[in-house]
DNA sequence: ACCGGGATGTTCT
DNA sequence: GAACATCCCGGTG
């Protein structure tokens, strides 16, 4: 019986909350996945941050209240959807970066029909958001709700004893923090 | 396999 | 005007 993240859950240090994601369930309509790599951001600590120079338009939901989504347009044509973390008003996040295809394949391939295997379908960042649907109408969305229809569930599959931890990539500044976690071995993961 | 470049437009300086 | 928490395709070996 898989069960709802509470907003307990999130509303720690995303240093802490990003680890205990991996094996956690992202279920959105009828697609699910298993989250296999994240990312941790923190704000005032970290360059690497969107909100590292303070809250702007773009990056008020991250923030807000522990829970919601925050989720940004990037490159011209790519989303990314991150999990808000830590208290309200500080700002942190997790950016979820692959996910193990479980439910709703078929339609994950209809939105990516760039993918030639089941692999390829939500290992990235904007590859995951592409394949379950997740745009800029999700940014704010609480996924601690019990209406909410964007989901992190339970499923009593624990997170890795041993994650692997890298630093984060894709990044300029704050490039050396090792703040990347992922199942280790894991076929889904990103580039 | 690896590498290089183009797509595309919002956001902030 | 530059940067960007990316992805895809087409080249070469």
């Amino acid at each position: 019986m898989a069960m709802r993240l509470q907003r307990e859950f999130y509303a720690r240090d995303p240093r802490q909350v990003a680890p205990d994601l991996l094996n956690k369930v992202l279920a959105v309509g009828t697609c699910r996945g298993r989250i296999v790599e994240v990312e941790a951001y923190a704000g005032a600590d970290d360059p690497g941050s969107h909100g590292y120079r303070g809250m702007t338009p773009r990056t008020e939901v991250m923030f807000g209240p522990p829970g919601r989504l925050y989720v940004y347009f990037t490159y011209g044509m790519h989303w990314c959807a991150n999990v808000v973390c830590g208290a309200d008003g500080e700002c942190a996040a997790v950016l979820l970066r692959a996910l193990t295809p479980l439910a709703g394949l078929e339609e994950m391939r209809e939105r990516r029909p760039a993918a030639r295997r089941d692999r390829d379908l939500c290992s990235g960042p904007a590859k995951l958001a592409a394949a379950l649907g997740i745009d800029g109408g999700a940014n704010g969305a609480d996924i601690a709700a019990a209406d909410s229809g964007i989901e992190l569930l339970d499923d009593e599959t624990a997170p890795p004893a041993e994650p692997g931890r890298s630093i984060r990539i894709g990044l300029s500044a704050g490039a050396h923090l090792p703040w990347r976690w992922y199942v280790p071995g894991c076929v889904d993961l990103s580039r």
